[in-house]
DNA sequence: AACATAATGATTATCATTATCATTAAGAAA
DNA sequence: TTTCTTAATGATAATGATAATCATTATGTT
């Protein structure tokens, strides 16, 4: 597992963590638990597990068709989304973009969040 | 109602259309639906005309803290949520930003959602 | 080895949304 | 206007994702 939490090191917190790491997706817990259904893990602990990494600051999360896709890049980034078949790619961030940050609000900005969205090269 | 569709205008139609250009913010189906309780109108019937007018490019309508958020402004522009009273707002898309799209998909962009997140200035 | 208690897993509960279907009522036709 | 066709409605059940509960297990410490 990455570098330390202080949290109990448990065969399924690593199982979890392991399965993110290893897809380069983003995966929905239940896809994970798919993943992890032979070592006789419970669904609850990979929802438990996934969102206190997403606290933790070791995953990232997001909402993607109804549900909370896990990412493993920390860093920022952007995505892109296939309107077609659904897929999701990492992709940067236009350069300077922070220094693009709205002034109407006059709030300071903490992060974003930008999804592309269009039709991939495999489906096209 | 806005020019047209072909879809009959039944009143309750009428009642969700205006309920969300009447409200300048970005509610959900359960939100339409209690203002207009007194109406007597069916919440399956809010929730169907709202994806329906979002079909029919009325209405757009993006995710937000596990529901789905609705919204007026069908021209492209950006939001602002506020991570502490987690309330949106409409600002203005950066200048040229569709010409920032990533190059490394090689898809064509349709369109984009960008949120920035922050602390508003009510909240700081 | 014994202990304290955080984590697990089976299960139930919750919440948002969709599906079903008998009834109602737009809008066209007579 | 009355009749007619059928899309839309509303009550309710079903679904799917996620959170909560709680007895049991097992990690890390003493
Ligand atoms: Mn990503
Ligand atoms: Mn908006
Ligand atoms: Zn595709
Ligand atoms: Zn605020």
């Amino acid at each position: 597992m990455s570098p330390l939490t202080n949290k109990r090191v448990t065969r399924q917190r690593q199982l979890v963590y392991d399965c993110v790491i290893d897809r380069k997706d983003h995966p929905s817990a239940n896809e994970v638990f798919v993943d992890l259904q032979s070592s006789g893990i419970g669904l609850a602990t990979v929802y438990r597990q996934l969102s206190a990494m997403v606290d933790e600051g070791i995953l990232k999360s997001f909402e993607h068709s109804g549900q909370i896709r896990y990412d493993r890049l920390v860093t920022p980034h952007a995505h892109f989304v296939c309107s077609v078949c659904d897929e999701i790619w990492d992709v940067d961030l236009p350069k300077n973009i922070f220094s693009m940050a709205p002034v109407e609000s006059n709030a300071d900005i903490e992060e974003l969040d930008l999804t592309w969205k269009g039709i991939c090269k495999a489906c096209k």
